[in-house]
DNA sequence: TTGTACGCGTTATCAA
DNA sequence: TTGATAACGCGTACAA
């Protein structure tokens, strides 16, 4: 037989269908022969449970989704195991949605309709909230408010939409992004550049935090965005602080003024994550956000809002989490 | 009024509980008329359909899982986006669902059960079939066969179990590695090692056929489980070739062998991906797996499974794809 | 063109 | 301790 269910089991058994549901779910007020009975033979018939009757019924599908919005090759899935894992610790199971901005586009015709369609179903009771990692300002907004609209329990968790009055779980990227300056000036640097293009909150406290560091030490920094297409380093520096959210973004600004950056003492600074050997730098300074906090407060504050409805007030709406870790590389070869 | 319904569109529009049903779903036999209005009122009242009992009465969610096991860092989010913009063409959509293998152990005293759950959840009604990534042989054999014997629809992607009669879609790695140590012995190699001690049929077949390659090029290869403790490079050896599947696993060998590897000429081997310089190699060469096509047939066998269900034979078990691209890396700064 | 009625698999409330 | 029954929200033959 394809898939029993409770009624089949029920059939078997020879009892009511309620009696069975009773059973299976360890109700207390099922006499023990009964309950082993019918646990056996849901055993041997290889029943299980239907969800989504389950949450029909109830309402409910204590199901989270963390909806990623990918631009570059995005962050690792270690971040998303994270969330999956504090989820799960709750008695929650969380769903990862993903969107790549980037390619795809051209391909299908479809890259936006992707995105839009996730968002969609998070309010079609698949879910019961969403952690969403969103990327472009322009159509988030537009897209996000109808969730905000629709009452799905949500949280913005690293970067977030400013207009939305939705929760926000970040780390706190100015203050972070000020003290990863301070770390790669103290290498003796004179000159730094400051690699922060993409337009989100995001990129803009870290390019805020880092400029405002690096003026108080009286170090010169240009920003990506005042860099002129033939820009070129000043000579007579010579060791030089390069700052940037990725390693990948780093090295193909590195590729691209080989001639000028080569034999210069040049320091990084990035957040997150580098694989491999600091070169071209002599020192990779790494900012390292706490995945974990960041997941258990993000779930945290999710589930809070599941559980108690309309309480809109008593939760601040931005939550910092401080850096895990400021972690150096240096050159082992040469 | 909190989450209209079918019903509620019905007495409001003063229709039946179908023709909205109808009308919503295009059915071109309302009155266009009544489709007007049934859906400005559903508009005007935020109507959004309930996925739970439309796949609960049509008896399939149109929902895909991608379930990954992850080790180490794992890899980044956009593999998995590829699928899902892959699935999305094809009227699915996918949802990725993460272990962490490494971590979270001891700290909830359930990694296992969480694995356990995601796959349970897998027979549950959640979706109609799931491509897997298992990570660990001993036990994923017996949870997965779990799976099997429920029917649920299901495809390994890139690495898989042998022992279960489940269609797998990888890279022919054999080949791959072959090609790769070939592409590395071209830089004047005289010595090789073969870093893939992981105990799975991908990196057997890595190591196996990197290992025939060099055999045949008479270039001397260790595998790294014959590598004693304190294993030294031959002193006279000066140009070594060192292969393996991910950068970090390359990179923390060489800080190991820092001593030895110093003043080497290496060339570098690994799958997928690199971030920043080759250094401490000269040359990386980077086998490339084709992502999208992977993820293309995945999605496709596993469709077929669904939609035909019962052709146990003619898809052929093992499908493989061939490396989208070899990328050579050369240090550009010294 | 629209309405009736039943089924999807489960949970919950009441009554027995 | 168990059974009957009504939701949960939607799809769909079948009838009107």
């Amino acid at each position: 037989m394809a898939k029993p269910t409770l009624n089949d089991l029920a059939k078997v058994c020879e009892v009511d269908i309620s009696t069975v549901s009773r059973a299976l779910r360890g109700d207390p007020r099922v006499k023990a022969s009964s309950r082993q009975r019918i646990r056996e033979t849901a055993e041997r018939l290889g029943y299980r449970p239907n969800l989504l009757a389950r949450n029909l019924a109830g309402g409910k599908t204590r199901a989270l989704w963390i909806i990623y919005a990918l631009t570059g090759r995005g962050p690792r899935l270690s971040s998303g195991a994270a969330a999956s894992h504090v989820a799960n610790a709750r008695d929650y199971s969380l769903f990862v949605a993903l969107h790549d901005c980037d390619n795809y586009g051209a391909l299908e015709g479809h890259s936006i309709a992707h995105y839009e369609q996730i968002l969609e179903q998070a309010s079609q009771g698949l879910t019961d909230g969403a952690i969403i990692l969103p990327r472009r300002h322009e159509s988030d907004v537009s897209l996000l408010s109808d969730l905000v609209r629709q009452n799905v329990p949500m949280v913005f968790a690293d970067n977030y939409v400013p207009e939305l009055p939705v929760p926000v779980v970040s780390t706190d990227n100015h203050q972070a992004a000020a003290e990863l300056a301070r770390r790669c000036a103290a290498f003796d640097v004179e000159e730094a550049i400051l690699l922060f293009p993409e337009p989100n909150p995001v990129a803009r406290a870290r390019l805020a935090g880092a400029g405002e560091a690096f003026q108080q030490l009286g170090i010169p920094a240009l920003n990506r965005s005042e860099l002129s297409d033939n820009w070129k380093p000043s000579k007579k520096r010579t060791r030089m602080a390069i700052l940037s959210s990725h390693q990948d973004y780093l090295h193909r600004f590195a590729l691209r003024q080989e001639a000028f950056l080569k034999n210069k003492g040049l320091i990084f600074g990035v957040f997150d994550d580098w694989s491999g050997e600091p070169s071209p730098a002599e020192n990779v300074i790494i900012a390292v956000q706490d995945n974990q906090e960041l997941a258990r407060q993000s779930v945290d504050i999710l589930i809070r809002q599941i559980e108690k409805p309309k309480n809109l007030s008593p939760t601040p709406l931005h939550h910092t989490v401080p850096i895990a870790e400021f972690r150096t590389l240096s050159q082992r070869f040469t």
